[in-house]
DNA sequence: TTCATTTCTTCACCTAGGTTAAGATTCCGG
DNA sequence: CCGGAATCTTAACCTAGGTGAAGAAATGAA
């Protein structure tokens, strides 16, 4: 098992999750490496997966009529990501999600899930709480965004995720602080100018 | 038992859930009603239960340093609300919440919610259901609202939520939509006239 | 019913950020 | 190592929506 995996769910759970349950749990995965430019979930088609990242990094996005894409969410190694919204109320996705570098992924499909909640105790509380964090994610993040300039976004954003800065194209980030990549670019501009 | 909360149980969990174990969830709550702009919870502070609201309706918001609000959320009878940020991770509140109009409450606290997932089966997944429901809301609200004008999102939330735009304040609508309460005048104003 | 408070509207003016276009860089496959 | 594609920057101009101020309308408590 992976170990990142098991980090991740121990600390989700909040107590030690017993080998017996692990087991069964991980067996329900398949794991997968994908190039660059993967798309895993496409917008209009239903989620049927709900992925673990070991390695690299995905982009969550909508894309509108003229094909520009938003970015909604970024995910790196250790994260969970899936269009949630398609995935646990079966409608149809709202956004792509694509890899942005080689990435190591485990696959845990609808069916899998369901069986595991019913069958694995552990597993409801794990994904009641993988939820929960992810509404408190976006929650604030609706609570910051209204408020704040796109400069001040901006500033937050690359304090509060270093690390992505060096992996995500400068249009994506744009994107998904709400403002034109040229806009951005003034923005950095500007900030590195008056200091 | 009330049929609001028994449907609205029944509905989420997608089962015939035996009274044996509805009685005793009931029986964790209290009832309370409460008049126009009470507040429930409060920025900066743990909110410590979820409601159920049995009739009336809420707002969550939060206020910047000039104390002007902006809603993050609109409810009314049959909607579950709290800080979840706050109440699911033991955190800060983000958000106010405050009455609208008169209101009927149910209230769960922290304590009893946890008791009750751990002691009734239903009730893990209930919750489980809830949070990514509402999940899927935030996501969709935020894939909708960075993409489109104000008069746009306007039109959109007028036919999303009609029953809404009677009860609701208009300048607690605009800074939901995330614009000056002018601004909606504004555009009001243009769309009654251009028909 | 009346006065005070809250909410909504209108208008003139302003600015953050969008748009278009072009050139500069960086990246990457062959 | 080279050439094309992707990405990033700069600049001139434009517009949606913000701001401030004032009055109109609605609400509600006494």
């Amino acid at each position: 098992m992976s170990q990142l995996l098991f980090d991740n769910i121990q600390r989700t759970v909040g107590y030690d999750v017993p080998l017996s349950e692990l087991e069964p749990f991980r067996n329900l995965f398949f794991e997968k490496s994908m190039d660059k430019k993967t798309v895993l979930a496409e917008e209009g088609k239903r989620c049927k997966y709900i992925w673990f990242l070991e390695q690299g990094s995905t982009c969550a996005y909508y894309a509108n009529e003229s094909g520009d894409k938003t970015a909604v969410q970024f995910s790196i190694e250790g994260h969970w990501i899936s269009d949630m919204y398609s995935f646990f109320s079966d409608r149809e996705a709202l956004f792509y999600i694509e890899t942005l570098e080689p990435t190591d992924v485990l696959f845990l499909s609808r069916t899998h899930f369901e069986e595991a909640c019913r069958t694995i105790p552990f597993v409801e509380r794990f994904f009641r709480i993988l939820t929960q964090n992810a509404l408190a994610a976006q929650l604030y993040r609706i609570a910051k965004t209204n408020s704040e300039s796109a400069e001040q976004r901006y500033l937050d954003f690359a304090g509060r995720y270093p690390h992505f800065m060096s992996r995500i194209p400068q249009y994506l980030i744009a994107s998904y602080l709400g403002i034109a990549p040229q806009s951005l670019s003034r923005i950095r501009n500007k900030l590195a100018t008056q200091r």
